[in-house]
DNA sequence: ATTAAATTCCAACAATGTGTTGAAAATTCA
DNA sequence: TGAATTTTCAACACATTGTTGGAATTTAAT
């Protein structure tokens, strides 16, 4: 195993029939059905290459997780309070790793990669509230939080799902207007008054 | 295999066994690494009497999901119009099988199970823009719903996983408060108007 | 082009789990 | 009590796992 980042060509190239392989096979049954040795005989690499890198598949899945969290954090971060573009950006990432999206986050998905992609996103959420209403209390932010960034992770869950996809924009459009015209306001008046309905 | 519902005693008795060995093995590991072998051992059961009983472990892990997701189903149906209850009855029947929903709803848990308290809860969501809105497209139904079920599921997510949990009707008001203040009415003036900030 | 390091391949290994079988023993329920 | 169901037990062939040592190949830098 190399410490450094850098990686050699036959390391590429072996990782990159792998990573084929497992989304091909992840396409037919699910992941806990996927031996080492079906994916390596399918991608064409030795077995002991196989675990000359990973320790196992799920190992394996933890690396292309990280890629694709990598690309996703950093398109997140880039933008700074321009929270309006936000949800577009975040559907743009995601079109560029359709395959694995599809996998991660549909059924016979991980869920522990949808918790990671949650805390990424709440970074950016919890700031709106933090900002606009700063005494609100830990719990009542935290309930806002997971509310907010789970129906945002579940749009893109969906989204990602369906097979003629609307376009993002559309999509993004509608969320904004749900969080800033709808959950905003609500947040912002919260202290001390009763539901009026 | 008994095709009829009664079971016996000793059935009982033995899946009752397993059960209280999964949940336990599952506190230790991932569903994933849990084999056969382990589970019937701790459970002091003959591995050939599970196989009487399962096709594998995730077969099992099916039966304990369809247990409670009977139970689930049950309590949103039971209640008619009364909204204002639904969530927190929701809670209450969490509370009931605490040990399987922290382990289903946890990472590691299964997406799928997920997928399906999702269907559940949704039935009664979208009923409310349906009868609210009956004049709002498939699309932006679709939505709407994956957002505040989404929603709902994250928080009633992170609500199993805390160990030290706020009262069910502090978490009810609040998701409450921000479907009926905040989504509803947004969705209520959703034709033809833009965002107003 | 040479060379040292890194990577891949190959064959073999023990160990473990899987899923099934058949027959005996035990349990249940009527 | 007796018939049906369930559990146990031992055994089986089979697949996967994870690891080994050494040979062959590829890489990247000089």
């Amino acid at each position: 195993m190399n410490t450094k980042g850098e990686l050699n060509r036959s390391v590429r190239n072996t990782k990159k029939r792998l990573r084929e392989s497992l989304i091909k096979l992840v396409g037919e049954k699910p992941l806990s059905a996927v031996t080492v040795s079906e994916l390596t005989e399918d991608a064409d690499v030795n077995r002991s290459t196989f675990y000359f890198h990973y320790k196992d598949v799920y190992d394996m899945v933890t690396e292309m997780e990280n890629l694709f969290l990598a690309d996703f954090s950093v398109a997140l971060g880039a933008l700074e309070q321009k929270s309006h573009d936000t949800i577009t950006i975040l559907f743009k990432c995601l079109e560029s790793h359709m395959d694995l999206c599809r996998i991660l986050l549909g059924a016979n998905g991980d869920m522990s990669f949808v918790e990671k992609m949650k805390r990424i996103v709440e970074l950016k959420c919890s700031r709106i509230w933090k900002d606009a209403v700063p005494d609100l209390s830990d719990e009542e932010t935290a309930i806002f939080d997971s509310f907010v960034v789970g129906g945002v992770m579940s749009t893109l869950q969906a989204w990602v799902r369906d097979n003629d996809r609307q376009p993002a924009e559309a999509i993004a459009g509608v969320l904004n207007r749900l969080v800033l015209d709808g959950i905003c306001p609500v947040v912002a008046n919260w202290q001390g008054n009763q539901r009026q309905v």
